[in-house]
DNA sequence: CACCACCCCTGGACGC
DNA sequence: TGCGTCCAGGGGTGGT
């Protein structure tokens, strides 16, 4: 499931692309796609908007979304969603597309590049220019979670009653965190999961902004997290599940005190952290 | 306006 | 083996 890591090691994976040109798109489920105009309304999808004929300049990334730039500043967007994949095909690599092939680029090299999505939680959003992807889309995000400082999150809790880890999952006010993240990142600054944003004081702010660009960091370096299904667009798996301290092991003992880990849900998400380590009042400072 | 529940979708795990 | 049920969750939307 592709949070930020994932994304960004898609989008590394996908730099051999620089200099390529489009030479043909198919696009076999319409419906994964909206095109949008340089004032932002929607329009129908042509081939045009998937870059057909373009260079590709840049491979930008915001949060857990991926674009692909064009020399002529045409953009396409990506957002993987929960079973979202690009897949890069070489020249001379397997014909045989994989089921859930919605999307399908060749280049002037004969390589071929692939949007896959199962379950269709993700999609493609076409813009004439990057200018008009940043305006219309991007800008609803919060600031990059990798880049995250104290004081954006500082703003983003301010004021905000909602559970603190609802809070990180909301892409407007932090974007690139989701559920595996929001998890071992609220352990590493043992700040328990449903405390309200606002009443982080300011050493939890600090401590959780360093968590999130750690622990993403260090996700990064690995890969990304694969659990079942995620791989890089040249089919390389991540390494990232093994730095998991907390997700998916509610019952099993705390890495840090041994505790058995509790679960619950928040915002409809599963929810897994330290009973002990994460407790719901910030520990009780020594009284001068 | 802030927040929350619900829904979209498919594959895999599990029980019988 | 096959069938039914449940669960995973990012993000949009409509309701409170």
């Amino acid at each position: 499931m592709p949070e930020l890591p994932e994304v960004e090691q898609t989008r590394r994976s996908l730099e051999p692309l620089i200099g390529r040109r489009v030479t043909s798109v198919a696009l076999r489920r319409r419906d994964i796609c909206d095109s949008f105009g340089a004032s932002g309304g929607a329009r129908k999808t042509s081939e045009d908007d998937l870059l057909e004929g373009g260079r590709v300049a840049r491979l930008e990334r915001r949060g857990k979304q991926l674009a692909i730039i064009a020399e002529d500043k045409r953009s396409l967007c990506v957002q993987l969603g929960m079973s979202g994949r690009l897949r890069l095909i070489l020249p001379d690599g397997d014909a045989m597309l994989p089921t859930h092939t919605h999307a399908l680029w060749t280049f002037d090299d004969g390589s071929k590049l692939l949007f896959i999505d199962p379950r269709r939680f993700g999609g493609l959003s076409t813009y004439p220019d990057f200018d008009a992807l940043q305006n219309y889309r991007w800008n609803a995000l919060g600031p990059d979670a990798l880049f995250i400082r104290p004081p954006h999150l500082a703003r983003a809790c301010a004021g905000s009653r909602r559970a603190i880890k609802t809070l990180l999952l909301d892409q407007s006010a932090l974007a690139g965190v989701g559920n595996i993240y929001a998890d071992e990142s609220l352990f590493r600054a043992r700040i328990h999961p449903v405390v309200s944003a606002r009443a982080l004081d300011r050493e939890q702010i600090v401590r959780l902004s360093g968590a999130i660009r750690n622990v993403l960091g260090r996700a990064v370096d690995a890969g990304g997290t694969t659990l079942r299904d995620y791989s890089d667009s040249a089919g390389r798996k991540g390494r990232a599940q093994l730095l998991h301290a907390v997700y998916g092991r509610a019952g099993m003992a705390c890495p840090r005190c041994g505790t058995s880990l509790a679960h619950l849900r928040v915002s409809q998400r599963a929810t897994v952290f330290c009973p002990r380590c994460q407790p719901i009042e910030a520990p009780a400072r020594a009284r001068r």
